[in-house]
DNA sequence: TTGTCAAGTTAACAGTGTTAAATCGCCGTT
DNA sequence: AACGGCGATTTAACACTGTTAACTTGACAA
């Protein structure tokens, strides 16, 4: 039967209209807007309907979540395969993090739980977030070969520059100019990689 | 009529019932579990009462942030008191900044709007942040008298450092350990303020 | 005894996540 | 052609949420 495999498609079709239109609803409303009846509403459906393709509204955010850090993943890969200087990948890597996050805020606040986005499940437990991970403390490593505990320690340091950086910067979105944020975010990015040789 | 003193010492009372019994809620569920009707019960009232004193939740909230900020302040002023040495002083304040945040993770979450804490005032209107900002900024220029672009790009930048690192070991908390976070987090900071000269 | 006023409660509204029960239409069987 | 089943979908319900209007209750003054 091709009827099957049609079904399946518009399974697909209508699970990623859920999807798609939880974020559009978080762009222009914020998380807190986004609800079950809502997105129900917005796709043509009953409410029900929506906890067939997700078991609960804290699967669908998590598969947001876990769909913006593959996303970051597969960006990072590409700069990967771009540049072989160890420096000039984890700069280019670090503005990718800022362009995606001013680009899509929102699905940057749900993978961190921020203002407003509220997912129950740890967002370590994310294997997107295991992936990106481990890809930028590779890129650490290869530029400098140290302890295991040595490369963890920077790659926590890295992180806590740039999330630091975007959340304040977007938190201080109306009083301090996002060029200019981002002006300190690369100079502070190029200083921090500098420091690693 | 001393009647109306001691009925408004009462106000005071249950007033300060209504925010120490949404902290604790905070603290021991997380903020999304924290609602009125809960609070109303534990001081033993129904929930229209807690209207009485806060006009929303998000008042409410709002002013537990803004305590949170104070509290902060007093800190600062504090070390400020304490140490004449620019440098000493900036690195005590950051250390400050993360036992605050360590021993009261709940009221660092409200005054940043992270994880399922949500107040919709803007977090830059609170008056607290306000008066910190003023605090470390005034700090950082005693340091180095440069232009008011500049102090405030160092600002974002101790900030941002700051602020990432705590809310990133907040969240790791349990795969990388507090205190391995914290000698990071002083190093970093060491880092930072010794550059500044 | 009646009236007033304040304190506090109940009841309601619209909304939330979530689930069980009911409906409805289509398809194959008797 | 009537019947049965089945899958897709909706309705209705539950226990919550923030918030407000309307009501009760009790004390005190005239």
């Amino acid at each position: 039967m091709e009827t099957l495999e049609r079904k399946q498609r518009s399974r697909e079709q209508t699970r990623s209209a859920i999807v798609l239109t939880a974020k559009d609803i978080a762009r222009r409303e914020g998380w807190q807007a986004v609800s079950i009846r809502k997105i129900a509403d917005a796709i043509d459906y009953s409410a029900p309907i929506v906890y067939e393709y997700f078991d609960s509204k804290d699967i669908l955010l998590d598969e947001i979540r876990n769909d913006g850090f593959r996303e970051l993943q597969h960006e990072y890969e590409r700069i990967k395969k771009l540049y072989r200087d160890p420096e000039k990948r984890l700069f280019e890597m670090s503005v990718a993090q800022w362009q995606f996050a001013m680009h899509q805020p929102e699905i940057y606040q749900v993978m961190h739980n921020l203002n407003g986005a509220y997912c129950n499940r740890p967002i370590c437990e994310s294997s997107g977030m295991e992936a990106v991970s481990i890809l930028i403390r590779e890129i650490i490593f290869t530029f400098i070969p140290k302890s295991q505990e040595s490369i963890q320690k920077l790659y926590f340091e890295w992180w806590s520059l740039s999330h630091g950086m975007i959340s304040l910067a977007l938190m201080l979105r109306d009083r301090q100019s996002l060029e200019l944020s981002e002006q300190v975010y690369r100079d502070s990015i190029r200083r921090f990689v500098r420091g690693l040789r």
